[in-house]
DNA sequence: CATTTCACCTGGTGGC
DNA sequence: TGCCACCAGGTGAAAT
């Protein structure tokens, strides 16, 4: 469920809480761990490779929580659809489906939840630099003319384009549609279909909406928490996921759900045009009463 | 090679 | 109340 914003809020939260000292915390022993969520299995004992580690920044890329410990060695939690990833006190209830807990030096303690184990803790090893090749560029900072160069390499529907990690990375099921809703743009549009302008449009929606969502700590609709245990509030603030049927903000017309690529796709018919340049949103006028 | 489908998991919801 | 089908923020492997 976490997508970049809703990592991005928990990797904010996780620097609040573990460097408000000078000196960076460490692990000072991993006290639970389910190995099957590591990644790769076989490779090396986590539970002793972190004993001991200090954690000398947390960051994020795409969706994924970057660690990186003493000597550059880096591991990543992927929070999957359900993912938590919490610092908590010692006596604090554990939760059902902990699989990592790791005791910080000051006692507290890093906690990893996650009913569906779609989420994993992927050990890098020391490295340079976290194996981006595979990724797509951010969201955040990609450049227009950069995104339609990738979408000129493929004939999906442009939601499908969206989601694909390796052509952008970091965008989900919620924010590629309130992201193709702000822009104006139907989600069956083929992806090297999109003209100039509308790809444009697209680069400046996609970035508006993900850092709304990040200034809201994103969206909460079951799971998704900081690390400090705090809800989201930008599903407040969604016009098109999750309300089919629903009036849609701009023209009052129902909001349309298909499935696209196995997902839910939701967007506003009459808003975003399939064929032409379609209705930019941002200039629509209410339309309303007889005016 | 590009694209689509499916499997991986658990839990909540709504219909009967 | 109980049972069951269906749905969910993601992604990588298998099939087409």
């Amino acid at each position: 469920m976490p997508e970049l914003p809703e990592v991005q809020t928990v990797v904010d939260s996780l620097r609040r809480l573990l460097f408000q000292t000078k000196r960076p915390p460490a692990i000072k022993r991993v006290l639970h761990l389910r190995d099957d969520i590591v990644k790769p299995p076989a490779g090396c004992d986590l539970r002793r490779t972190l004993a001991g580690c200090r954690i000398l920044d947390v960051t994020r890329r795409a969706k994924r929580i970057i660690f990186t410990l003493d000597d550059n060695r880096q591991f990543f939690i992927h929070l999957g659809m359900t993912g938590r990833l919490t610092v908590e006190t010692a006596d604090a209830t554990v939760r059902p489906h902990t699989h990592f807990i790791g005791e910080l030096s000051d006692r507290r303690q890093l906690r990893f939840v996650d009913p569906r184990r779609f989420g994993r803790i992927t050990w890098l090893g020391a490295c340079d630099r976290t194996d981006d090749g595979k990724i797509g560029p951010e969201p955040l900072t990609i450049r227009a003319s950069e995104l339609e160069d990738r979408l000129k390499k493929t004939k999906r529907a442009i939601k499908t384009a969206l989601l694909d990690q390796k052509l952008i990375a970091g965008i989900g099921n919620i924010y590629a549609d309130e992201a193709m809703f702000s822009a104006g743009i139907h989600p069956l549009k083929l992806a090297n279909e999109l003209s100039g302008d509308e790809v444009r449009r697209l680069t400046i929606a996609m970035k508006k909406v993900l850092r709304r969502a990040i200034k809201h700590k994103g969206s909460t609709l079951r799971d998704y928490v900081n690390a400090e245990g705090q809800r989201g509030g930008f599903q407040l603030l969604h016009r098109v996921y999750a309300r089919e049927g629903e009036p849609c903000v701009v023209c009052k017309s129902p909001i349309s759900r298909i499935v696209l690529g196995g997902r839910s796709t939701h967007f506003c018919a009459n808003c975003q045009r399939e064929r032409g340049a379609g209705v930019s949103t941002a200039k629509v006028k209410r339309g309303r009463g007889a005016t």
